[in-house]
DNA sequence: GTCTATAAAGTGATAGAC
DNA sequence: GTCTATCACTTTATAGAC
C-alpha cells in the first residue's frame, strides 16, 4: 500500500544504510545513535534531524522490507488461489509463496546478502517484543491467510496439529535467516554456504514433508500437473 | 561435569530468581542491575557483591540450565547407541534425546513453565552473539554428535541436505520455546496452550517427517518394535 | 552482609552557532 | 543542512560507613 520513499543517496541514506548494517550485526538494542552517526561519518545530531528519533529510525528499518514482503506474500497466495480455483493449492506452492518474497528483497538494500538475511531474521525474531504494531498486524494477517490455505491443502490434518506444524515451520525459516552463517561454523564438514536459492528449495521440501506428516502413504508428485477431482 | 551449587534460599537466590524472570520477560540486554535489585528488594550493590558483576550473573543464568541439558542430551544419545548397537537408532528416538532434556529442567527453576521455556528460547537464540564460550562449545559438540547419529539413521540423505534439515529442525525448536505464547495470539482459533509434553511429541513427528523427506515410500512404524537387518 | 553515596562513562535529544 | 556544546538521565561498579 503506502510506499516508503527514500533518497537514493545523501546523508539520510547513508545514515539508514549504516543503521541497517549495525542492527544486523549487533542487534537492535545494542546499537546507539552514536554508533550509527560514527559509522556514517555524520555528527551526533544527524539521526534526530533526519528521522526525528532513534525509535523512528528503528521503525523505518523494520518496516522498509517487511511491508513489501508481507504484501507480496498475500499477492502470491491470491494468485495461486486464482490459478487453482476450486481445487486445493499444492502444498509446496503455498510454502513457496510464503518464503520466496524474502529472497526478492535482497537487492533493494546496500547490505551484503549475509547481513541482509541476518537483519530479516532479527526482525522476525522480535515478535511479541519490540515490533511496530503495524508489522505485528501484517504478520497476523499473513498467518491467518496462509493457515487457511494450508488447511485446505491438508484436510486430513486437524486444526491444532496444523497450527503447531506451521509454528515449527516459521521457526525454521527465522533460524535459517538469522543464523545462516552459524550453520557452517557448527557443521564444518559441509561445503561453503550455498546460494539462498538452493537453501530455500531445501526448506520448502523439509517443511512440506513436516506439514504432511501422517497423511496417506506419500503425497502426489509435488510439481508436475496433478489429476484431481474438480469438486 | 562441574555441578553448579546454589543456595536454596537467601538473598543470593532471590537475586538469581529475579534475574531469570526479568531476562525471560524482557531479554538479556533490556534488563539492568537496578531492575534486578529492585524486583528482589535488595540494594543496588547486591549484584556486584554476590556475583561480582552483571556479566557474571548473566553467564550463570545461561549456564545453569544449558549445561545439564547438553549433558543429558549426550547421555541419552549414548544410551540409545548402546541399546541399538550395530543397528541404526530410530529417527524419532534420536530427536527425542535432543528435545526431551529441555522439558526435564523446568522444575529446577522457580519460574512458571511459560517463562522458563521463554528463557531457554532466548538463550538458544543468542547463538553467535553473547553466548558464553563454554556453552558454544557444548552446543557444537551436541550438534556434531547428533548429526553423526542422524546420518547413520538416514544413510540415503546426503550430508549437505541433512545438515540443513537439522538446521531447520533446531530453528523450529527454538521458536517453539521462545514463542510458545505467541502461537495462540496469532492463531486464535485453536484451543489453549497444551502441556509441553504434547507439543514436544508433535515436534518430534514434524521433524522426523522433514528429516526423512524423499526417503523411500514411507518409514517403518515409528515406535513399535522394528524388524531390521543386523548388519 | 547490607547499605548509601558517588564515580566514570554512556544514553537520546536539543538549543543555538555557523 | 551541519555541527558543537550541553542537558538530563541512566548505566555498572565501588569505596567506605554502619
Amino acid at each position: 500500500m503506502r510506499e516508503i520513499t527514500l533518497p537514493e543517496s545523501g546523508p539520510k541514506r547513508k545514515l539508514l544504510d549504516a543503521a541497517e548494517q549495525l542492527f544486523a550485526e549487533k542487534g537492535f538494542e545494542a546499537v546507539s545513535v552514536r554508533d550509527i552517526t560514527q559509522l556514517s561519518k555524520a555528527n551526533v545530531a544527524a539521526v534526530s534531524y533526519h528521522f526525528g528519533s532513534r525509535e523512528n529510525l528503528l521503525t523505518l528499518v523494520m518496516t522498509r522490507y517487511m511491508t513489501p514482503v508481507n504484501e507480496e506474500r498475500i499477492v502470491r497466495l491470491e494468485a495461486l488461489e486464482r490459478k487453482w480455483t476450486g481445487k486445493s493449492v499444492p502444498l509446496e506452492e503455498i510454502i513457496e509463496a510464503f518464503v520466496r518474497p524474502l529472497v526478492g528483497q535482497v537487492r533493494k538494500s546496500e547490505l551484503s546478502e549475509r547481513l541482509f538475511y541476518k537483519l530479516m531474521g532479527r526482525i522476525f525474531g522480535q515478535q511479541g517484543d519490540g515490533l511496530p504494531p503495524q508489522i505485528e498486524e501484517q504478520l497476523r494477517n499473513v498467518v491467518v491467510r496462509f493457515t487457511r490455505a494450508l488447511a485446505k491443502a491438508l484436510p486430513a490434518v486437524n486444526a491444532d496439529d496444523l497450527a503447531w506444524r506451521i509454528h515449527f515451520m516459521v521457526g525454521g525459516m527465522i533460524h535459517l535467516l538469522a543464523h545462516q552463517d552459524l550453520f557452517q561454523r557448527l557443521t564444518p564438514g559441509t561445503s561453503g554456504t550455498p546460494p539462498m536459492e538452493s537453501i530455500v528449495s531445501r526448506f520448502i521440501r523439509f517443511s512440506a514433508a513436516g506439514l504432511r506428516e501422517g497423511v496417506e502413504a506419500e503425497a502426489p508428485t509435488p510439481k508436475g500437473p496433478q489429476v484431481m477431482f474438480d469438486f
